[in-house]
DNA sequence: TATAGAGTCTCCTGTTAGGGTAAGGTCAAT
DNA sequence: ATTGACCTTACCCTAACAGGAGACTCTATA
């Protein structure tokens, strides 16, 4: 029997580390004492120990490593948990990667004494009259990443009813607030058939800027519509949409190119 | 002026990112309505929001980016934060992959149906008599990390006083728990004469396992050697001990050779 | 056997960056 | 004047512990 402080010491775990995985039930002392309260480990249990401290490595939470050691006569699980990791970790550097290639350019904007948020003043605004278009169009609460889905429904219910249509599908924002998993939001396909599920979409004059990459810089392209309505005295007038020129099924994030309109007056 | 609401469509942050960043002073409204706590935020702030969000993705703390606003004047300040986090991040890249290549070999003998663990099973444990040494030691309370920096003292008490080491260094464990940055080590170096300084060095029998490579695995062989003292019927009789056989100055962490005893009766 | 000091106990608070929910106040349009 | 959308504060919750206080227990020595 080995006393927490000894346990701690050959594990290289800390006192606190081990009191809290007994609070939570990772790894219970073989023996408590319950007139002291003092814990008491054994042997074996400095493998048990040791395979913890190995997945934590390797970035599993507390509570998968809990599953993983409950279930621990399962192989089978634990090989799956461990592929996802690995698919995990793979993306986790991908990502990264990205990032610091990112951050690498805005390094090199700094060494050329440029303004980091320059890419700001190249977002160039033009102000057009919208046409008048016949939509079909359906409005929903949707979870922002199921986007493609319910755009896809709507995709198909065009080739169903053999409607015909006239222009890029756009998509009309009606949320009031940003909350990813609950967008409401209008999507919408203009065609030249006005049957009674159709109805006429005419945004009149609007501001208008055309973002090409990934959907992250939504939030920059949305600051300099504002800024540049403020500036040149107009006001909003009715809902954002998009219209989206190229296709997300067969276009690489990198080279979508989506039109944003700001209604105006 | 632009209401929370409105703010977060434009900016995509969420109202509650917006109150917090309030009340932690990251990006306060411009105007706050004192009889209605409403808060009111101008189009330029949208710019900020926008940095602020860029600086996220690069992993900058909201305290770190704090900071940067605070001083956005100071263009060097920001480059060389900048630059730090390009440092971390590619030592993050650098930790993930080789964590990814070591859960690979997991994954690869998880597919051979061997044990994860079985790597314990081929550490080797020898028992030695170990020979009595003269030592010129210091015993400090110690940061695990700067072990090679109190090292190096006493080598250089060691050349200083033109002492003849007889025997590779070795540093003694008196720690009781484990404790990274507080550690109870006793690094000694066996000398050939006896000055009042010195002591001499006797840990009789000892359990001993080598230790190739990563300090990481130390956890193990700790716990190897306690079970193989429970298993032939021995005890602990006095605090561990380390002998270095490779200079970590000149050798690389996956050649390090590091000898493991434990004195037992 | 008494005692000192090392070891251990529980309990409480704090950390990051917000999310969830409740109860209530405010704004703008009808 | 009312309604419904919008906004407010306040409280509790998250993961994986760290830090510290105050009290209890164990063990080695005198």
């Amino acid at each position: 029997m080995l006393s927490i402080g000894e346990f701690s010491k050959i594990s290289h775990l800390t006192l606190k580390t081990l009191r809290y995985y007994d609070e939570i039930g990772l790894l219970k002392p073989a023996f408590t004492d319950a007139k002291s309260g003092y814990r008491y480990y054994n042997i074996s249990q400095l493998e048990t120990a040791l395979l913890i401290s190995r997945l934590k490595t390797y970035l599993f939470s507390l509570d998968e490593i809990k599953v993983i050691l409950i279930n621990w006569h399962d192989t089978d699980l634990f090989q799956v948990k461990m592929k996802t990791k690995q698919e995990n970790l793979t993306q986790q550097i991908t990502i990264y990667s990205s990032l610091l290639k990112k951050l690498e350019l805005d390094i090199q904007l700094l060494e050329e004494e440029k303004n980091i948020m320059g890419y700001l003043d190249q977002i160039d605004i033009k102000l057009v009259d919208h046409l008048t278009f016949n939509i079909l169009s359906q409005r929903k609460q949707i979870n922002i990443s199921d986007f493609l889905i319910h755009f896809n429904e709507l995709f198909s219910k065009v080739v169903f009813e053999k409607l015909t249509p006239t222009a890029k599908p756009l998509a009309i924002f009606h949320s009031a607030e940003y909350v990813p998993e609950n967008y409401d939001v209008e999507i919408a396909i203009p065609i030249v058939e006005a049957i009674n599920e159709t109805k006429v979409f005419n945004p009149g004059i609007c501001a208008m800027a055309t973002l090409i990459g990934s959907y992250d810089e939504l939030p920059s392209i949305h600051t300099k519509l504002h800024a540049w309505i403020e500036e040149n005295h107009y006001k909003l007038n009715g809902t954002p949409f998009e219209v989206y020129q190229t296709d997300p099924h067969t276009t690489l994030e990198e080279h979508n190119i989506i039109e944003i309109y700001f209604p105006i007056k």
